[in-house]
DNA sequence: TTTAGGG
DNA sequence: CCCTAAA
C-alpha cells in the first residue's frame, strides 16, 4: 500500500461526440404537423438514438469500409437515423488518455502510468474517441442545404513530446476525461498572453488556436498537425457546416471565431458561478480537495484575480495554456448539476434565419417556408456521469483505458434516456413538437441543453468492474464523491479515519459520505436507488439556461466547487442542539461535538448553515424551500439565536464577565 | 486556524 | 457553498 500509489480519476463526464440535426417538426398546420410528427422522429427520440447507439455498439463493431463519406442533402431524419446507425455500428467506442497540455491529443501508448507523469493526484485528460482509423467521423445528418464538408482527422500520434514537455510547466498533470476545452475561460479572457492564432491561409478553413504552437497550416497533413479542419460558415448562404466527431482536445483548439452562435465570449467566472454543480469537481471527495488544498494551500483555487497577481512562472505558463483552450466548445450552463451528466453542447444553424424569426408570419409565408425550416443542432458530445476510478500507478495506460471502459460500459448497461433542456427547463413532454416547445427560434437554441439520464427502468450496474485489478463506481447523486477502492484497500484512510471515531453525541451526522466498499449500503436515508439514481438531488432551480463552453473540470489546481449537500432534518437537528449547548461563536467546538466525524461538514459550513436556519427561520413557511425542517427545530434556532446573540451581548458590553453558563 | 460576514 | 478579512 505504501510502495503503490494509486491514482485517483474523477471524471465529470465523458464527452461522446455527435452532431445531428433534425427537422423542425411543427407546423401552423395541425395537420402538417401530425403528418410530421408522425413521419419524423422526435427530435428526442432521435437524441435517444443517437446516444444510444453511440453507446451501445461498443459491443458490436465490424471493421467499417468508411463512413465518412459525406451525408446526401436530405430532409428525411429516418435516412439521418440510418446513418446514425450505421455509423455507430461500425465505430467502436475507444477510451484514449490523452495529453491536455498539447493540441496533439497525444494518446498515450499502453506505457506505464507512471512513465507518463499520470500521477496521485492529479487528473489526466481522456476522452472517448472515435474509432481509430475509422477516418473522419461523421454524425451529420443531413438537413436542409448544407453539404457535409471534409472532417477532420485525429491525430492519434506517438509523438509524446507535448506531454513531455509539459510535464514540467504543469502544477500537475489533469487527468480530465471531461472534454471540451472548458478550461480557463475566464482565464483566456483576462490574460493578455495569448498564443498566435494559427489561421490557416485557405479562406474555407480555419485552423484552431493550438496551445502548444505546433505549426500549423491547411497545408500541413491535418494527422500531423493534429489540429480538426474546421469548416464552419454558419452564415453562408450555403449554410455550409462541417462537423465530425472531434475530439476533446480538438474542440479546445477551434478558433475563437467561428460563427455567430458557436462562440460566445463570456467572462466565466460568472458562469462558473452560476452553475457550479456542472463546473465543479465534484468527483473529487472531501478527501481529496482537501487534500489538495493541504498541497497547494487554500487559495489555490481563485482564478485570475490570484492568478493574476501572485503566481508564479510555472503559473503563467499553465494559464497560458488555459488561453488558448478558451473557446471550446459551447455547452448549456446552468445545467442543474451533475447528476444530471452534464450538459451537450448545442449549437444552432440556422439556415434560414428570416424564417426562424417569422413566427408570426401568415400561414403561406410558414408553409412556405416551412420545408426549409428545420432546427439544427450541433450536439458536441453527450456526456457520461461522473466515474471515479482509483488505478495503481503501476497499471499500464492500458488498464486504464480498459478501467474506464469499464466504467463507461458499466454505466450505459442500464440504458440511457435524453434530457432535453430549454432554458433550464426540462421539457418532458415528448410530444409537443419543436416549435411548441419553443425549440425552433435561434435565441432559445441557444439556451438548448441535453442531459443523459440513466434509464430508471433498469438494474443499476455493478460497482466494481470484473476481474481486473480495478474498481469503479458510479458518484451517485447524494454522495457523488463515492469511489470504491481495489481489493483490500477499499477503506481509504478517510474511512480509516472515521471508524473508530466517537461520535460524543448521538449524532446522527456521522460521516457515511464516500462509499468504501461495494457493499456499504449504510449511508443513512439513501436508498440503492436513490445513490444511483443520477437525478436525485433536490430540485435545483434553474436560471437562465445559455450557452458557455462547457466547464469541463478545469486543471486540478483549480480546485472545484465543493457538492452541494443539503442538511438533512438529523443533521439540523445535531447543529440546533449543538448551537443550543455551546453558542453561536464556537463553531469548531460545535463541529467537533456533533459532526466530527461528517467530514464533509466544515465548521464554516455549518455556521453557514446556521446562518441559513435562521433565516429560514424568520421567514414563512412559504417562502422556504427545500426540504422542510420542522417547525420545532426553527423555534429551536430563534430562541438559540436569540439567546446567544443576547449573551454576546452581554459580553461586549462588560468584558470581564465570565462566560455565560449553558443555561440549555 | 477560526470566526464573522458578505457574496 | 465560496471567499476573505481579521483575529
Amino acid at each position: 500500500m505504501m510502495l503503490q500509489k494509486r491514482l485517483d480519476y474523477g471524471f465529470s463526464g465523458c464527452q461522446v461526440p455527435a452532431t445531428l440535426c433534425f427537422p423542425k417538426s411543427s407546423k401552423r398546420k395541425r395537420s402538417a404537423r401530425r403528418k410530421v410528427e408522425n413521419k419524423q422522429l422526435c427530435a428526442i427520440d432521435l437524441l435517444a438514438t443517437v446516444a444510444g447507439e453511440l453507446l451501445s455498439e461498443r459491443e458490436n463493431c465490424a471493421p467499417s469500409p468508411q463512413c465518412n463519406e459525406g451525408a446526401s442533402g436530405t430532409n428525411d431524419t429516418s435516412k439521418a437515423t440510418a446513418k446514425l446507425d450505421h455509423l455507430c455500428q461500425k465505430k467502436p467506442l475507444k477510451i484514449e488518455p490523452f495529453d491536455q497540455h498539447s493540441c496533439n491529443d497525444t494518446v498515450l501508448g499502453p506505457e506505464v502510468a507512471t512513465k507518463r507523469q499520470i500521477s496521485c493526484g492529479s487528473t489526466e485528460h481522456l476522452q472517448i474517441l472515435s474509432p481509430k482509423d475509422s477516418g473522419p467521423a461523421s454524425l451529420l445528418v443531413k438537413c436542409g442545404t448544407e453539404r457535409n464538408l471534409p472532417a477532420s482527422p485525429k491525430v492519434e500520434g506517438d509523438d509524446l513530446t507535448g506531454f513531455q514537455e509539459s510535464e514540467n510547466q504543469m502544477p500537475g498533470n489533469g487527468l480530465d476525461i471531461n472534454a471540451v476545452g472548458v478550461y480557463g475561460m475566464e482565464d483566456s479572457l483576462d490574460l493578455d498572453t495569448k498564443p498566435p492564432a494559427l489561421v490557416s491561409s485557405d479562406s474555407s478553413t480555419e485552423v484552431p488556436v493550438c496551445w502548444n504552437y505546433l505549426p500549423s497550416n491547411s497545408s500541413l497533413p491535418k494527422r500531423e498537425s493534429g489540429m480538426e479542419h474546421v469548416v464552419d460558415r454558419d452564415d453562408d448562404d450555403n449554410s455550409s457546416w462541417c462537423t465530425h466527431l472531434s475530439t476533446i482536445t480538438n474542440k479546445a483548439c477551434r478558433p475563437q471565431c467561428i460563427g455567430n452562435h458557436r462562440v460566445r465570449k463570456l467572462s466565466t467566472l460568472k458562469y462558473w458561478r452560476a452553475a457550479p454543480n456542472i463546473l465543479k469537481y465534484s468527483h473529487i471527495s472531501d478527501y481529496d480537495t482537501e487534500k489538495k488544498r493541504s498541497l497547494h494551500g487554500k487559495k489555490i483555487y481563485y482564478t485570475r484575480q490570484r492568478t493574476q497577481r501572485s503566481y508564479c512562472k510555472r503559473r503563467k505558463l499553465f494559464e497560458r495554456c488555459l488561453v488558448s483552450t478558451s473557446n471550446g466548445g459551447m455547452y448549456s450552463r446552468n445545467i442543474p448539476n451533475l447528476c444530471e451528466m452534464g450538459g451537450i453542447g448545442v449549437e444552432a444553424h440556422h439556415p434560414c434565419t428570416a424564417v426562424l424569426d417569422t413566427n408570426d408570419a401568415s400561414p403561406s409565408q410558414t408553409e412556405q417556408s416551412s420545408s426549409y425550416n428545420s432546427v439544427k443542432l450541433r450536439i458536441k458530445s453527450f456526456m457520461v456521469p461522473e466515474l471515479f476510478i482509483e488505478i495503481p500507478e503501476t497499471a499500464t495506460v492500458g488498464s486504464l483505458k480498459q478501467t474506464v471502459m469499464e466504467a463507461v460500459t458499466a454505466f450505459l448497461q442500464g440504458g440511457m434516456r435524453i434530457g432535453v433542456l430549454l432554458q433550464g427547463k426540462k421539457v418532458r413532454d415528448d410530444n409537443k413538437t419543436l416549435r411548441q416547445t419553443g425549440i425552433s427560434c435561434s435565441d432559445k437554441l441557444d439556451n438548448l441543453g441535453f442531459t443523459l439520464e440513466p434509464n430508471p427502468t433498469q438494474t443499476p450496474p455493478p460497482l466494481t468492474s470484473s476481474g481486473g485489478p480495478h474498481f469503479l463506481c458510479l458518484d451517485d447523486a447524494v454522495e457523488p464523491l463515492a469511489r470504491i477502492l481495489p481489493g483490500a484497500l477499499s477503506i481509504d484512510q478517510e474511512a480509516t479515519d472515521s471508524a473508530p471515531q466517537v461520535v460524543l453525541t448521538s449524532s446522527p451526522v456521522s460521516d457515511h459520505e464516500p462509499i468504501h466498499s461495494p457493499t456499504d449500503t449504510s449511508s443513512l436515508d439513501q436508498t440503492p436507488a436513490d445513490k444511483l439514481a443520477l437525478v436525485a438531488l433536490p430540485p435545483v432551480r434553474i436560471e437562465a439556461l445559455a450557452v458557455v463552453p462547457l466547464h469541463k473540470p478545469r486543471h486540478p489546481e483549480h480546485v472545484q466547487r465543493r457538492i452541494r449537500r443539503p442538511f438533512s432534518v438529523a443533521e439540523v437537528e445535531a447543529l440546533v442542539q449543538a448551537v443550543e449547548k455551546l453558542g453561536t461563536g464556537r463553531w469548531r467546538d460545535v463541529k467537533l461535538r456533533a459532526f466530527d466525524s461528517a467530514k464533509h461538514r466544515t465548521y464554516v459550513d455549518l455556521k453557514d448553515k446556521w446562518k441559513t436556519l435562521v433565516h429560514t427561520a424568520r421567514i414563512s413557511p412559504q417562502q422556504r424551500r427545500g426540504e422542510p425542517v420542522p417547525q420545532e427545530l426553527l423555534d429551536r434556532v430563534l430562541s438559540a439565536q436569540a439567546y446567544w446573540s443576547q449573551q454576546q451581548a452581554k459580553l461586549h458590553a462588560k468584558p470581564p464577565a465570565a462566560e455565560p453558563c449553558l443555561l440549555l
